[in-house]
DNA sequence: TAAGCGTGGTC
DNA sequence: TGACCAAGCTT
């Protein structure tokens, strides 16, 4: 079977890599909220930096479409990094709320008193200023400075590196292989429109060069792809092998007043969920003490009753809650507090804590009929 | 360097 | 239907 023979990247007989894949871009040019229109960028005018951050922050191993509501949500809310900087962390804990991955939104209220505080309200315009700062890595520096600023940052993601593996046909496994992969992103980044090439990138890989079933044929790489002349390209990029998922168990407590009030508590702010809002719980450990579980319990001497069990599945491990619910007076409590169920959607509740309250009280969380 | 860190969609 | 995985960062 005859194959074309690639093209180096910067082939005097054609268009760059670089090219190809602008032109590429323009022709399917992706609305996103946090984009500008292609008018106004062949204007001259550059994207809004606290936006860029923003999404970027929320697009951290998380769908567009996840994203949307709570960057419309933040951006109303908050409409400049010095609104953010002066909101009270409880409030954007509470916006960030099954978003998931919590630290970043302990990060990103750091990051906006940062430069609020340090840097006179306006983002450092350059990848090394940007790395300095709370919850920006070699990622998110490079996509801020490169998509808000112009720079000729070297971009990369997961979108990425699923291109660049293939493109090349790189064997070795992930992460190892980021720094042989960064190069080439470095080799094909181009000193015009850095950021339209980042993104253009993303959205190869987000549309084209997806994990299963890519659509090679409308590649703009198809031509030079030696996964694709390889006949195998799913097969890149390689990874690791990775762990099975351990399982932990724990109880949950709902305490219900008669004025149907429940008793929340706040995490810790580090570790798992940290600074987020919760019902009282166990330990969750390998292995249930069994037996003991109400001895755990905020009330110990109310009439807890078993209301069944909720699994939630963690990054890292599987969660079997078994929930319990009673009917309580309202007591003082050392570290908690009582809110009430119609407000329970204000709270920085995680997805899992919000799980364990619907199986105990079913109608939390529904819409009141109008 | 490897482990810890959420959630919802997809096939 | 369960395994995979999405615009990663921190320690």
């Amino acid at each position: 079977m005859l194959q074309t023979l690639p093209k180096t990247t910067n082939s005097a007989d054609g268009p760059t890599h670089a090219e190809r894949l602008l032109a590429w871009y323009d022709r399917h040019h992706r609305e996103l909220p946090w984009r500008i229109s292609p008018t106004a960028a062949k204007a001259g005018i550059r994207p809004d930096p606290y936006r860029i951050w923003l999404s970027e922050v929320m697009l951290q191993q998380t769908t567009v479409q996840a994203v949307k509501p709570y960057f419309a949500k933040f951006l109303e809310r908050w409409p400049k990094v010095t609104d953010l900087a002066a909101a009270p962390s409880d409030d954007v804990m509470a916006a960030w709320a099954g978003l998931g991955y919590y630290a970043r939104a302990r990060n990103l209220k750091k990051c906006a008193e940062a430069v609020a505080a340090d840097h006179g309200g306006v983002f450092p315009d350059t990848e090394k200023g940007l790395r300095a700062l709370p919850g920006i890595g070699d990622y998110t520096s490079a996509a801020v400075a490169a998509i808000a600023f112009n720079r000729q940052s070297a971009v990369m993601d997961g979108n990425v590196e699923r291109v660049i593996s293939r493109l090349y046909a790189i064997d070795a496994p992930l992460p190892g292989s980021k720094p042989v992969m960064k190069a080439k992103v470095v080799e094909l980044t181009p000193s015009d429109r850095p950021g339209d090439f980042a993104q253009a990138m993303m959205d190869l890989g987000a549309t084209i060069c997806t994990p299963k079933r890519p659509a090679c044929a409308l590649c703009p790489f198809r031509d030079d792809c030696l996964a694709l002349a390889g006949d195998d390209p799913e097969r890149f990029p390689v990874k690791a092998a990775k762990k099975e998922k351990p399982v932990r168990q724990g109880a949950a407590f709902v305490a219900v007043t008669p004025d149907g009030e429940v008793l929340l508590r706040k995490r810790i702010e580090t570790g798992l969920l940290g600074g987020m809002t919760e019902v009282p719980t166990t330990a969750w450990t390998a292995r249930l003490d069994g037996g003991t579980t109400i001895d755990h319990a905020p009330i110990p001497s109310a009439d807890w009753q078993a209301c069944g069990t909720v699994i939630h599945v963690f990054t890292h491990f599987e969660l079997r809650l078994a929930i319990f619910r009673a009917r309580v007076t309202r007591v003082a409590v050392d570290n908690g507090w009582w809110e009430p169920v119609e407000s329970l959607e204000n709270q920085a509740l995680p997805t899992v804590m919000k799980k364990a309250i619907v199986q105990a009280i079913p109608l939390a969380f529904a819409k009141a009929p109008n």
